[in-house]
RNA sequence: GGAGAGAUGGCCGAGCUGGUCGAAGGCGCACCCCUGCUAAGGGUGUAUACGCCAAAAGCGUAUCGAGGGUUCGAAUCCCUCUCUCUCCGCCA
């Protein structure tokens, strides 16, 4: 959620800045709505005083014993005007907040201005893609010709956009998932956290899914109104929801390994082949709190943690930042890790690092308190995956398979498989 | 699933026979005074959000788990929900 003061004192500046990602702010309809509520909160509040200040006065006059009649009956008028203000004032400040739930993030200045993710610009590569004398086949060949990877049994025990993975192939899923997070944890200063995969509509609400992006989610029948978490960003960052962080704790760093869960409505069509993009995927997220003056630099440094995974386990990738009119709906600035496949001859997003600046921690109320000034201010919220799982089983796979259809095992991981060199 | 207890400020903890309660007291914290070290003592202050205001000051409003109700007036009474704890049952 962005400032409420922006939508009050500053509308046509940032009707401007959110044009610059595309988004069509109303001001005219805005500056009307505020102009109610503005009036409307006046006159309530001014009427609870004068309500306040009579009933003290009765409970005066009848400690005196004295006659309260007149009070009385001024008090029953006050309060009858002030039941309908107040509920005038309860309906347009919930209508300013649907308003304001539904506005997304202001973009850095350093973001660049553009549509579509055709505009996205690249920062950096890292590697040297791998040169094949053959035809390099996609993973989905390769996992089918070793007998670890099958899509077919997922269907019928599920549906589409699911895989069941066998022997040494599942086994090297799960190294790739300890191999993260002993990196981070050992490495990068971070703190593993384990937290519930089903969370409520309040931890959704904190973290932007919620309420405008719900066909995203798959929610839970029954008594319980859960969702199934789409990312582990939204337990994890809702740690701090409603709450002070102590300064000496700050900044906080997690990292945690979850499944996620995402219906992915709107991808009709889009990459139905292999488990590129699937209805559950393992990722291993990285998640920071930080101080508003800090958070560009940990962004920065959060995104290389997410690309020293690629880089020991050598896999090619290049970083690009995303556009303006490309970027999530909470972010301010998102870099994303692009791996390179060889069986798409493709770079393909892998890892996307984010700083949301205040506007999660507003929806969240995640504060900590400044040593300066005493105040809870807000927090900055970053995460970034240090990785995606299955993709990155899917890159090993292309950029380490072999001629004859084995799959050499990355040098750091083969202490997680017991020495095992190819799959 | 059954029976009970509870949720108050950074923390602990009163208040809960409705009015003077944003809330006693303690701890913690900050500043000041005293004390030539140490220890102890005294004083003052110490929530958040919002509104009016260019801003500060100030004034006002709301908030005692959440929501609703009763009442002229609710931390205090009633209802619903959430969460926590204890006991029993069941269970990985």
């Amino acid at each position: 959620m962005l400032d409420p003061r922006l939508l009050r004192a500053d509308l046509e500046n940032t009707a401007r800045q959110l044009a610059r990602r595309g988004f069509v702010l109303d001001t005219s309809s805005i500056a009307a709505m505020e102009e109610r509520r503005k009036r409307i909160q006046t006159d309530t509040q001014q009427l609870q005083a004068e309500r306040n200040v009579n009933a003290k006065a009765v409970g005066q006059a009848k400690a005196k014993g004295q006659d309260a009649a007149a009070l009385l009956a001024e008090s029953v008028r006050i309060s009858e005007r002030l039941k309908q203000l107040e509920a005038e004032l309860a309906t347009v400040q919930a209508e300013v907040e649907d308003v304001a739930l539904g506005i997304p993030n202001l973009p850095h200045n350093s973001v660049p201005e553009g549509k579509d993710e055709k505009e996205n610009q690249e920062c950096r590569r890292w590697g040297e893609p791998r040169k094949f004398d053959y035809m390099p086949k996609d993973h989905v060949d390769i996992g089918a010709a070793l007998g670890t990877l099958d899509f077919d049994t997922a269907a019928k025990i599920a549906g589409a956009r699911f895989a069941v993975m066998q022997g040494s192939l599942a086994r090297l899923h799960r190294a790739l998932i300890q191999f993260m997070l002993d990196l981070h944890t050992r490495a990068h200063g971070y703190t593993e956290v384990y937290v519930p995969y089903m969370v409520n509509a309040a931890s959704l609400r904190g973290t932007g899914q919620l309420p405008k992006f719900e066909q995203d989610l798959f929610a839970l029948k029954g008594e319980h109104n859960y969702y199934l978490i789409p990312t582990a960003e939204v337990p994890v960052t809702n740690i701090v929801r409603d709450t002070i962080v102590e300064s000496e704790r700050m900044p906080l760093r997690y990292v945690c390994h979850t499944p996620c869960f995402r219906s992915e409505a709107g991808s009709y069509g889009k990459d139905t082949r292999g488990m590129i993009r699937q209805h559950q995927f393992e990722k291993v997220e990285l998640v920071q709190i930080v101080s508003a003056e800090k958070s560009y630099q940990a962004h920065e440094e959060l995104t290389g943690h997410a690309e020293k995974v690629l880089q020991l386990l050598e896999l090619p990738y290049r970083v690009m930042v995303l556009c303006t009119g490309d970027m999530g709906f909470s972010a301010a600035k998102t870099y994303d890790l692009e791996v390179w496949l060889p069986g798409q001859q493709k770079f393909r997003e892998i890892s996307s690092c984010s700083n949301f600046e205040d506007f999660q921690a507003r929806r969240m109320q995640a504060r900590w308190r400044n040593p300066g000034t005493g105040k809870p201010e807000l927090v900055h919220t970053i995460n970034g995956s240090g990785l995606a799982v299955g993709r990155t089983l899917v890159a090993i796979l292309e950029n380490y398979q072999e001629r004859d259809g084995r799959v050499r095992i990355p040098t750091v991981l083969r202490t997680y498989m017991q020495g095992q060199e190819y799959l």
